[in-house]
DNA sequence: ATTATTTGCGAAATCGTTTTAGTTTTTTTT
DNA sequence: AAAAAAAACTAAAACGATTTCGCAAATAAT
């Protein structure tokens, strides 16, 4: 690997000769300038990145942190921060916490040292303290969170309009005929768990219809323990004519259930839920979703934390950034 | 940050002491190591990541690089190069090509100045000459290959068994009553587009079906244009009985041609494909899939890198590492 | 013609860490 | 008790790039 010190030689001039050349300061000649060019193209001289690290502390190197990979939200929105990152000449590490709080932990202080000029971040389920995250922060590294943000920590969130769109979901399904609905939450940890819940219950409140608390299915990561819960909704005497899941999984989840104890959706229950499945169209029966747009939070994500990495402080003030999402009806909750 | 200097001279030491300290050398006495060590851990110090590379040319960093993120194969297995460069306390940077050429040679240029120890990557549809990526590798940094593979460089691939998997398949709709079997390419540059279409014509060859070139569909990355002609394909006057598609996209997007035209899956056609979507059973109608172990070559990819990281020389030599994918019967190809 | 300014370049410090080569003090050996 | 060896530590160079400062030579101003 060729380095300003090979340059410098083969010219026989100074290592800061060659160095100004490269930045076109005007104290160096413009022949000079000419020659150092053309040489350090025709050796393929390409700075070292760590190098100017240490004297900028700036690593042009950004993380984003999400509990799961192979997830169609997260997928896509970590696809948005990846464009923006390309473009602003980042480069973006990605960490993935598999929903464990240990490892969000030791995850954000591997971070710590200055590896990364900030952060991109969506909370695990399991999350309840918040020192790591102040740690880091204090540490003169600033966190961006999108979806499953973080209230508690002053700095930028972007989310969607959750309460919102589990009000519309909910009457979505009252107006198609549902009157004894079941909510299949993630986390109660979770401030989109709890919004998305809020307009569930704000909206059967607003149709007059009673809140069953045994129609909330707390559910968690552990997907056969889901399944278990949800046939268990479905064994029952009376099951309940609509589910809402707060999260894709879970409606998956219901469609096996539903499938296993021929239980046909739409007749017998309907289902909505929040999803960025693309083959939601294709399901059997196909899935009505309100749909995150996910690529563009990844996006809007980084774009904020880019905004203030240029500024001097690294403190990103309190904003919250709030995306619409779309209710996409299907036949999983045609009447 | 705290740093060295600040540690040595809180304890009115020597930046080397605290150093080596820190590393437990034996030329420290036991009582400094201990008042070092408890020191930086109530400071919490922690090596800044880009000094220790300018001695060591390590950045403990690796890339990944593939032509396109949101899909249900190239996730799963970044998630199992992430597992792996987490295990060994490596970082992961993500980079998508978008399928394009140009992007990828720019993405490979910008990781020659020792960014990254080493590269895993599948190439995109695109590509067709090799510099870009002998120069990373003359530069000193070695690559993996994954599943879009480069024959014509020396080192390590990992792939699935594409030839038997396409024979088997296109076997599958013959055994299922197929007689005019189309098989829809991705790109005649990708290796494994090449070996899946050779295992089908192996296949047609074995049953004395004769091949027909107009059978086999050329797709490209352009969506739209791919809808289109498989749309012509359904709108002959013979449409074929069976569809093979090279990847998951092509099959879907003949899904809903065959939603659009009215012809029923599998009645009048019958469809199989390369997939790992995980929604392949609740599609209608599910979905016969030849499934590879995306996770897994993931984590081996990264494995068989990290394996040559710690030796010296950074050349790996040429391996062949090939894993099975499985063929999952479902009713899109029923009799 | 003398002084002041500009131009073009180089030396050296710097960033944070590691490592080599001392240096001092203590301990061991003879 | 003198010499040798070991122990415990420090100083300084090194990694690669940037940047401040300084120094000539050339040009401009007086």
């Amino acid at each position: 690997m060729v380095n300003l010190k090979d340059l410098a030689k083969e010219l026989n001039v100074s290592v800061s000769t060659v160095s100004k050349a490269l930045k076109s300061s005007h104290e160096i000649g413009a022949e000079t300038k000419k020659r150092v060019i053309e040489l350090a193209q025709k050796m393929g001289y390409s700075p070292n990145p760590y190098a100017g690290f240490l004297r900028h502390h700036k690593s042009k190197t950004i993380a984003l942190i999400a509990p799961e990979l192979t997830n169609n939200y997260f997928i896509q929105a970590i696809s948005g921060a990846e464009s923006v990152a390309q473009e602003k000449d980042y480069h973006l590490l990605i960490y993935c916490t598999n929903d464990e709080f240990a490892k969000e932990e030791s995850i954000l202080k591997h971070l710590q040292n200055g590896r990364v000029d900030g952060v991109i971040m969506s909370l695990s389920t399991a999350t309840q303290s918040y020192q790591h995250l102040n740690d880091l922060i204090q540490s003169g590294i600033p966190i961006v969170f999108f979806d499953r943000i973080c209230h508690e920590i002053e700095t930028a969130k972007i989310t969607t309009d959750d309460f919102t769109s589990g009000f519309n979901a909910t009457e979505h399904l009252i107006q198609n005929g549902c009157k004894d609905i079941a909510y299949l939450s993630i986390s109660e940890n979770l401030s989109i768990d709890n919004k998305r819940k809020q307009g569930y219950l704000e909206a059967l409140n607003k149709h007059n219809i009673e809140a069953n608390p045994s129609r909330i299915i707390k559910c968690t990561g552990d997907e056969k323990n889901n399944y278990k819960k949800i046939k268990q909704l479905f064994q029952s005497d009376k099951i309940p004519d609509g589910v809402f899941a707060s999260i894709e999984k879970l409606a998956l989840s219901t469609y096996y259930v539903c499938n296993e104890l021929n239980i046909n959706i739409p007749k017998d229950t309907k289902v909505i839920c929040f999803s960025n499945l693309r083959t939601a169209p294709l399901l059997n029966p196909s899935l009505t979703t309100i749909t995150q747009p996910a690529y563009e939070m990844g996006k809007q994500a980084a774009a904020i934390l880019f905004k203030n990495l240029d500024k001097k402080r690294s403190l990103i003030s309190n904003e919250n950034i709030i995306l619409k999402s779309e209710l996409i009806v299907r036949d999983s909750t045609k009447k």
